[in-house]
DNA sequence: CAATCTAACTAACATTTGTTAGTTTTGTAG
DNA sequence: CTACAAAACTAACAAATGTTAGTTAGATTG
């Protein structure tokens, strides 16, 4: 089977390059020419796809946050229960996952490593989403569908799982996409009933 | 005599301050001279106490990493049933946040930095927890303590919210550890029957 | 064919890096 | 006070870093 990067962008393949090395190795002990040498190119010829390394980690990391934030929007406008919502979001968070492994890894902590608006603007994407997190959790304890649970401290605890889920998945990728939103959302959320 | 003992407050002082400078920018975002500045020395005193950087990160990472071993051998061997021992496993976690805030943050995801034998000797150590953890959690599920789990799933989402203790922790310094203990059990075994 | 564009190249740059060597200061024991 | 060891200093190093400038090969278009 022919590399699945040959039908992406120039652009795209060094961003998944990127993404997959900045993850192992972390985005300081990456090199441009540690890219170029994966990309198969010297590191200068990096130069006509991008901006700079900078410019990489900011398009890999608000992509994410960006999609996050997009899917948080819908989920809260639709017209389900504060329950099911939450049941909605955990599945988000598999399915980000799945679709963006890599990138997905640099979110607990590679944005330290954003510079100027960049990190201004991932971090009002974060503390928002969380909010909303926090506030949903707290809708479904007034439903009196969760336990009396110390809201901060169990949405941080299911933000935490799912945040290194990509972990999990990255050692177990024959799982059935579907069943492991369930069991989550079963451990996750039901767990605390 | 004595002087050993202030050379070694000295190097602690030093372990201390990369602990802190790792945690924020991660190991390789942190120079020498970045520990310099803030011990208000030169770059090149650092080595009359210690190695060199390498040193000083599998030091912080061994030193917890064995940390959490011996704590494990002591409650595996304890006489208390499988679920008591769970517990007494998220109090150790929780207690091990609050005493090594900032060398436990290192835990999750800068042991990639480590080299040669110390990377060997780390993983084993996590290897192993991991699989002592999964034990007992397998036997809490026969002894009928808890729900029918994905015990792979399980292990990893109670290890994840754990890991990341440390920095919920951060922004609630004033909670009583007891009562976090408490919650933290709640949340991560309890929400499970 | 000629002109243009894309994406590669080589070469070089100014900084920053971890670390070593050699020297000087400082505190303490006899 | 002297002697010594601990712990600081200055100076320098080779290697690696992100990035720029200028050039060239190959394809596309008029």
């Amino acid at each position: 089977m022919p590399n699945k990067n040959l039908m992406l962008s120039r652009k795209q393949q060094i961003l998944n390059t990127a993404a997959r090395l900045f993850r192992k190795r972390g985005y300081s002990a990456t090199s441009m020419r540690d890219i170029a040498r994966e990309m198969q190119m010297e590191a200068a010829s990096l130069y006509n796809h991008i901006n700079s390394k900078q410019a990489i980690l900011s398009e890999l990391l608000l992509h994410i946050a960006q999609a996050f934030t997009d899917g948080m929007f819908e989920i809260k406008n639709s017209s389900v229960s504060n329950i099911e919502k939450l049941e909605q979001l955990v599945a988000l968070h598999v399915q980000m996952t799945v679709d963006y492994t890599d990138a997905i890894s640099l979110i607990p902590n590679e944005w330290v490593h954003l510079e100027g608006d960049a990190i201004k603007h991932f971090l009002n994407l974060r503390d928002q989403y969380e909010k909303d997190f926090n506030t949903l959790l707290e809708a479904a304890v007034k439903d009196k569908k969760l336990g009396d649970i110390d809201i901060d401290l169990a949405s941080f605890s299911i933000l935490s799982s799912l945040r290194w889920l990509y972990s999990w998945y990255s050692k177990n990728r024959h799982t059935d996409v579907e069943k492991l939103k369930k069991e989550m959302i079963r451990n996750l959320i039901y767990g605390l009933k």
